[in-house]
DNA sequence: GTGAAAGCGCTAACAC
DNA sequence: GTGTTAGCGCTTTCAC
């Protein structure tokens, strides 16, 4: 069906060898014949098979990397994988693309299937399922890179961020405005960026002697609805907390779409409190606007796209993990103090 | 460096075919050699190289399919791909993905490597470009569909939405409110679908016996920020719109984010108006909620891939174009009259 | 400067 | 049931 090299070089009255030279730019062919070879390879519309060639080309890169996330249509993991994809772009590789849905199965069948391929590297978020598997595609020379979140107990190079600092700071801000009844509203807490986060938020109302009470705790918000649910059941409970801190930006935008900050207490005289970990669009025109900590998922996956191919490229140094920075963005929903009671610092 | 077949075969004392037949799940094996050969498959941490398998098995599929849409990071892409993600997964084929950038060069050069790779099929998002080179690799077996956009000049199966009527129901919703002076926000002209929706726009101005005054129109908005500053821009001139419809959801956004829908008029009794093509997080949670064409990314993405699927097994039919319909919502921000002048009707 | 032969890892086809 | 041979499309190696 598709020509082969062998096809063009009988086009062309050359042998197979001259052609592969001609395809691969390779020197040592005469302008003339190279002339021959192209108008052949025009003629049958020959296109290389990148796969017969990686064959033979043992120990040279496949030019193609595979990356998993947990969801790609998660703005933020889109917004990763973009920039993964530009910096593959730009080095002249392709990328195999999946998303784990969270479900160790998955990942495992996913990651198989990538190195089955022959993929030269890996940029993974990993789940919490056991990853013995990657350790073992390491061994056979597949260059890993875990992102978002470390890999338990694999050497591995990694990308995250200040989790559980960004977190506990924060929570403090609440607490210094006044509010000693913050709930926590997350994701499962077996995700390690939602644990870091609420270990950031337990550590903050420890610091400031305020106990933790698990009644205003909610963790497993998967997405939006179910988020902007459990804010209102929480708001309807005897002992209503006066600010929340959330753990993603879907569970966020459940709190805000709950209604609940935008109804409660006269704005800038007090009111219920948000502050939320990720940014999101339209996050300063809200009424008000919410209050942040923000991370860069461009920078995220960038990083982990150039560590990964300076690993490919050879880089044999010691795993490195690289911790970016979160910025706390102050905007209006967390500078607002608690409606009543008032502060009891007794 | 990784083991193949024939190390499996030595370290169990058979021929490489028994591997491969136990390997490949052929039956013809007893069951006896074939846990010998499972045995050595764990101990060497065998896994088998489907490059070289695909070479052989000429005729069959790769398994590997190719998704080129424009951005991966924006949201409606991103939705699109995760449903494709989905149906390649159930099917055990694994996507190859990449995003144009609205640059035909780049399409070309992602496509190309793609069919390097021997993809089965493509899902395409089409840049403006020229795509005979889609042609020829159709002409050696590869499927395409193109969705979002038609493929100008070539007959593919396409999955798009009604992108003129869904714009044309939104501007004359408008004007069935008092407007009549209508501003038209959206990215290039020479996207399909923004041409599409500015026909819409063009059309219900025409059938209304509005004149179309093309200085309330931008084309060429890419992103938020440059839609903001356009709608500023036209806010502040000599003789402002009363309302605005917009291309795209990042075009919408920028609008809202610009602060005018906000600020101007009181709500409910009058104010700018505005209806967006696109839903977006938090469109109902703003003041005013806002009106939308709404389109279904997952749906699309999952027709295209189905279509794809089903090409890729053998459905060799005249091309479809699947044509979805947008759903019209009424939230508030399209549902206001003008402030001044109020409808001249003579 | 060009080409013939061997072989990458695997499976189809055919022995036995 | 199991093994042998040939060959997928390409590059490496070596000869001329």
């Amino acid at each position: 069906m598709r020509p082969t090299m062998k096809d063009v070089a009988r086009a062309a009255g050359v042998s197979l060898m001259t052609v592969s030279r001609v395809v691969g730019g390779e020197p040592g062919v005469s302008p003339q014949t190279a002339a021959k070879v192209e108008s052949a390879i025009r003629a049958l519309g020959y296109q290389r098979n990148d796969n017969a060639r990686n064959l033979r080309r043992q120990g040279q890169d496949s030019r193609t990397i595979g990356l998993l996330v947990d969801d790609l249509a998660n703005p933020f993991f889109s917004a990763l994988a973009r920039s993964v994809e530009d910096e593959a772009y730009r080095r002249g590789s392709l990328v195999l693309v999946g998303s784990t849905n969270d479900d160790p199965r998955r990942e495992r069948d996913v990651l198989s299937a990538f190195c089955s391929r022959q993929v030269d590297g890996l940029i993974v978020v990993p789940t919490g399922g056991n990853h013995s598997f990657l350790r073992s595609q390491m061994a056979r020379g597949v260059k890993v890179v875990s992102v978002d979140r470390p890999v338990a107990g694999l050497d591995v190079d990694s990308v995250t961020v200040d989790n559980r600092a960004g977190a506990e700071r924060a929570v403090r801000h609440l607490i210094d405005h006044g509010h000693r009844r913050i709930a926590y509203l997350g994701d499962r807490r077996e995700i390690w960026t939602q644990g870091e986060r609420y270990a950031g938020y337990v550590a903050a109302l420890a610091s400031a002697g305020i106990g933790l009470d698990v009644a205003v705790t909610r963790h497993g918000l998967r997405g939006q609805p179910e988020a902007a649910g459990a804010v209102r059941e929480l708001m309807a409970a005897a002992d209503p907390p006066t600010a929340v801190f959330s753990g993603n930006d879907l569970v966020t935008l459940g709190v805000v779409d709950s209604g609940v900050i935008g109804t409660v207490g006269a704005a800038g005289v007090g009111g219920f409190a948000l502050v939320g970990f990720d940014d999101f669009p339209l996050s300063e025109r809200l009424d008000p606007p919410v209050t942040v900590v923000s991370q860069d998922p461009a920078a995220i996956g960038r990083t982990a796209a150039q560590l990964l191919f300076g690993r490919i490229d050879g880089d044999a140094s010691a795993p490195r993990s690289v911790v970016l920075l979160t910025r706390f963005v102050e905007r209006g929903s967390g500078e607002r103090g608690p409606i009543s009671p008032p502060r009891r610092d007794s």
